[in-house]
DNA sequence: GTTTACGGCGCG
DNA sequence: AAAGCGCGCCGTAAAC
């Protein structure tokens, strides 16, 4: 069954019952102070919740003690259903744009364009029949239905739904946060705070040194310019000033520089300054955008939640009494490429063990690296180095699951769009691309011209081999972490009490549990990747270990 | 003065 | 060693 919401110009609501068929069999007007109570009343029933998007909806349901167990986001299913290959045919593909689109737009965007309507502003001022919830999700049903294969588009769409609903579950609760810790790693790296955002003493000390060390004392390190004119200017005969350049150098300068830029790059990005705008009551609150890439893989916008450096991963820390259940899936991309590719060769190397041990054990490559190397190089796309010599070797060992990635690259360099498993579709290039593409192919064309045109198809080429890849994985992991969520809510249901997902970060997943739930959540975990592998690749044998641990802190997961 | 691009580096 | 994919964020420098 389905319920739909719809906000009405008064600011009440309007829930529509759908039927099997998604005809309407029963309206309710609900005030907005009512909403809560009558979404928890409705949920016994198992209702999926249909709603222009769950960022806009959810997060007062949250903070009112409701969850919902499943729900339709409009504005995300809106995007897939309108790009997937596997609606091309439908209506929805092809109507002219409307606020649908500039809310999926808005609702996908990494960052906020100031100026630009927020994503809780779009269509607030549209006629209400622009935005009729009930006509979108029956298009959106239409173009499903009709869809050339229905099944795995019906998963994505539930799986991005439920995506979303874990998204505002984490900004929710927050992923348990110790300033306290912080704020020792980074007065144990750098020294005390310094007043008004100033830098700390440590490096501080480093600057000078490098300025006495380089005869530069007006030399700011922060400047690359700078920097490079000065490295130069001593006699060290670089190009850049990026840290594999430096380290190779033999310079009393190197060292107290290299350090320097260590220290500052934690300084600027995770340091007192993040912690004031980030954290609070204990808690991080990353801002998550669902299908922020183009894969599907989630982004963030601002906090950084996807690039937590190691270093200060001290400082996430379960609450008292609780533990923290950290599992990340090993080989993702190499294993979902075994079971698009349906490769068996591939499938027996990981089963039940590394796969690249294995890979080195039926004597494709020497070591470990070089069998990491050549598949990352596969996947994508090397064409010089290691990686590029060893992948003759690869392709004779694996031709099914190589042939994919290799006929994902052709499609590409030609102009076509690729799919994920699930159907989510590649971008079309764009015009540029395809007038520099014309050119080349005119009888006039000259060499430059068709170098030119020659690279940048490799280039795309390079970009759908990996898409298929990446794309299958963000959906394996996405459907990892809607079964978990579903199996961790019969532990119980409330968010601040039971255990919950506190962060995700492309093939990894932590979970705050109260500590007598921790042998269960690790059960729970390992349950839901079978069941993702299952749902994504049906009885194809291909296996998806997961490294787990229940740890106090997140630098111990690793 | 404000916006955009770039170099650099963190993550998968 | 740091390429071959996908990102966000920082500060500085260049462009407007």
């Amino acid at each position: 069954m389905h319920i739909v919401l719809d906000r009405r110009p008064d600011g009440g609501v309007t829930a529509t019952e759908l039927d099997a068929a998604a005809m309407p069999h029963g309206t309710a007007a609900v005030e907005a102070s009512d909403l809560a109570e009558f979404v928890r009343s409705r949920e016994p029933e198992h209702p999926r919740w249909v709603w222009s998007s769950a960022a806009r909806w959810y997060p007062a349901l949250l903070a009112a003690g409701v969850r919902v167990e499943r729900c339709v986001d409009l504005a995300l299913c809106r995007r897939i259903l309108r790009t997937s290959l596997l609606t091309a045919d439908s209506e929805l593909a092809h109507e002219p744009a409307t606020g649908w689109d500039d809310l999926a737009r808005i609702a996908t965007a990494a960052a906020e364009t100031p100026g630009a309507p927020t994503l809780f502003e779009v269509g607030e001022s549209a006629p209400a029949a622009a935005l009729d919830p009930v006509r979108e999700f029956q298009a959106q049903q239409a173009a499903a239905i009709g869809a050339t294969q229905p099944a795995p588009l019906r998963l994505l769409l539930a799986a991005e739904s439920a995506g979303a609903l874990i998204a505002e579950e984490i900004r929710f609760t927050g992923m348990p946060w110790r300033a306290d810790v912080h704020d020792r790693v980074l007065t144990e790296a750098l020294g005390p705070r310094a007043p008004d955002g100033r830098h700390p003493a440590r490096l501080e000390a480093l600057a000078a040194k490098i300025r006495e060390l380089l005869d530069a004392p007006r030399l700011n390190p922060d400047s690359q310019p700078e920097l490079l004119a000065a490295l130069r200017r001593v006699g060290l005969d670089v190009t850049s000033t990026r840290k594999w350049e430096l380290r190779e150098l033999e310079h009393p300068v190197i060292e107290p520089l290299l350090e320097y830029k260590n220290l500052y790059r934690l300084f600027t990005a995770n340091g007192w300054a993040w912690l004031d705008t980030w954290v609070h009551d204990g808690r991080f609150r990353p801002d998550y955008v669902v299908g922020g890439v183009v894969t599907g893989r989630w982004a963030t916008s601002g906090g950084g939640a996807l690039q937590l450096p190691k270093n200060i991963r001290r400082a996430v820390v379960a609450d008292p009494g609780w533990k923290l259940v950290v599992a990340d899936a090993a080989q993702l991309e190499p294993r979902v490429l075994t079971g698009l590719a349906s490769d068996v060769n591939m499938a027996d190397a990981g089963r039940g063990r590394d796969l690249y041990d294995s890979v080195v054990a039926a004597g494709v490559v020497a070591s470990r690296r070089e069998a990491k190397v050549a598949m990352l190089g596969a996947m994508y796309g090397a064409t010089t180095g290691d990686s590029a010599r060893l992948m003759p070797a690869l392709r004779r060992a694996f031709p099914q699951a190589i042939g994919l990635v290799d006929r994902a690259a052709e499609q590409g360099e030609r102009g076509d769009q690729v799919m994920s498993r699930l159907g989510r579709t590649s971008p079309r290039p764009g015009g540029a691309w395809r007038e520099v593409q014309d050119r080349a192919s005119q009888p006039g064309a000259s060499a430059a011209d068709e170098r030119r045109a020659r690279s940048q198809a490799r280039d795309w080429g390079r970009f759908t081999r990996n898409f298929v890849v990446q794309a299958s994985a963000a959906e394996w992991a996405l459907c990892w972490m809607a079964e978990l969520r579903l199996r961790l809510a019969e532990l119980g249901s409330d968010l601040v009490t039971a255990p919950h997902l506190v962060f995700f970060l492309h093939d990894e997943i932590m979970v705050h549990t109260p500590e007598r739930f921790a042998p269960q959540v690790e059960r729970l975990v390992r349950d839901a990747a079978a069941q993702a592998g299952r749902l994504l690749f049906g009885t194809f044998p291909v296996d998806f270990p997961l490294q787990v641990a229940t740890v106090d802190t997140y630098a111990d997961a690793k």
